[in-house]
DNA sequence: GTCTTGAGCGGACTACAGTCCGTCTTATGA
DNA sequence: TCATAAGACGGACTGTAGTCCGCTCAAGAC
């Protein structure tokens, strides 16, 4: 999965990229691995959001600073350790069979996607909410949500070129935030009845 | 506005109501509304992002602990600083002319809910941004979202009877998050685009 | 192997959200 | 008017996110 053009991966920093004058430093890529090893496991030991910064940190042996250096904060770290999920999403999308991949229309690729998405947000919805309470709305300008929304507003292009399909993106993203998930769970939705919800909105939506 | 059954304000905590055996005490009122005037003021001038509730506080002439004990936390203070605009229209959507009133087509009242609702969050992004992020996903437990999804629950059930209402309305809602509608206006979307892709996916969603 | 350079390191530091609890004020009713 | 208790007050305190900057050391040049 690393090669397939288009994916929009974080944790693979150390392939030489274009552009990129230098390659990861060897320290640089070991602490790195540390970090995310221990985030990881205080994650799953004692649930995302009772571990600080400073616990990772700690537990990684290194300093506070190399943290947020390599990740810039809090919301960072979780977009890190979602990646690889993410990306092996993204592969299917991109190159994997229909109807998620391509060949399939443009609805039942929609609601392929959704259906999908919901599961991996509902199998990781507490590091979903953390990677999107970003300071100032970075969720909108990560490599994974620009992606998943020129794939939305393309297939919206095709089933209905009448709409505004960079915004209809958006729109059919936003049920997806993982705030309202975790609330809508929390208030006794089960997975099957939110993934048909979507997939019914979007039909009726992309329909015409 | 004060006698509109179902609004859902938290700024009339003065009010006795049926089951709260105190009527809100002298300084307890003076200091709420020292507060709240406090915060709006340094808000305008400083922009709600660079205010510290010490500083409200401060401004206010009050403890830090009255803000907290008042509001709860950064978001309470933002909601209750949104609450007389969001219970105006509140009022204008259970009492109010159609098609935001009662009367209207289900299609032609959620057209103009959808439209009222992003003008009122265009005026005040930055304050519904602070009250969206409250801790936990508070923004769907507090009484003002409770009344907008109900409301368009309705008009769903109304206009499509196959459709899950409720789900349905969480789905409509989502695209007037916040952070999304921050994110979209720093990308040069207009607020009319915004309006205008609202009510298309809306009537979409809602004509059969 | 040695030198040079600049990326990487880490922990002290700042600022802020939110809590706690001893003190003080208000409302009540006698 | 005064006693009493429910409740409000406020500032010291705690814990965390995020910044800063002098030091370290990896990596490439020779």
């Amino acid at each position: 999965m690393n090669d397939l053009t288009g994916l929009q991966s974080v944790s693979q920093r150390s392939l030489p990229v274009l552009g990129e004058p230098r390659p990861e430093r060897a320290d640089a890529r070991r602490n790195r691995l540390k970090v995310l090893e221990a985030a990881e496991r205080l994650f799953a030991e004692q649930g995302v959001k009772n571990v600080s910064l400073d616990a990772i940190a700690a537990a990684a042996g290194v300093g506070k600073g190399t943290v947020f250096r390599r990740f810039g904060d809090r919301a960072g770290l979780a977009v890190a350790l979602l990646d690889e999920r993410e990306v092996e999403l993204q592969a299917r999308i991109l190159t994997g069979p229909p109807p998620l991949g391509p060949g399939a229309p443009a609805l039942d690729r929609v609601n392929a996607f959704l259906a999908a998405y919901v599961e991996l947000l509902d199998r990781h919805v507490e590091l979903f909410v953390d990677s999107e309470n970003a300071s100032d709305g970075a969720r909108y300008r990560i490599g994974s949500y620009r992606l998943w929304h020129r794939h939305i507003a393309m297939l919206v292009e095709e089933a209905r070129p009448d709409l505004d399909a960079d915004y209809t993106a958006h729109f059919i993203l936003a049920p997806l935030a993982a705030d309202l998930h975790q609330a809508l769970r929390a208030e006794g939705f089960t997975l099957a009845r939110m993934q048909s919800g979507l997939t019914a909105a979007a039909t009726a939506l992309l329909t015409s």
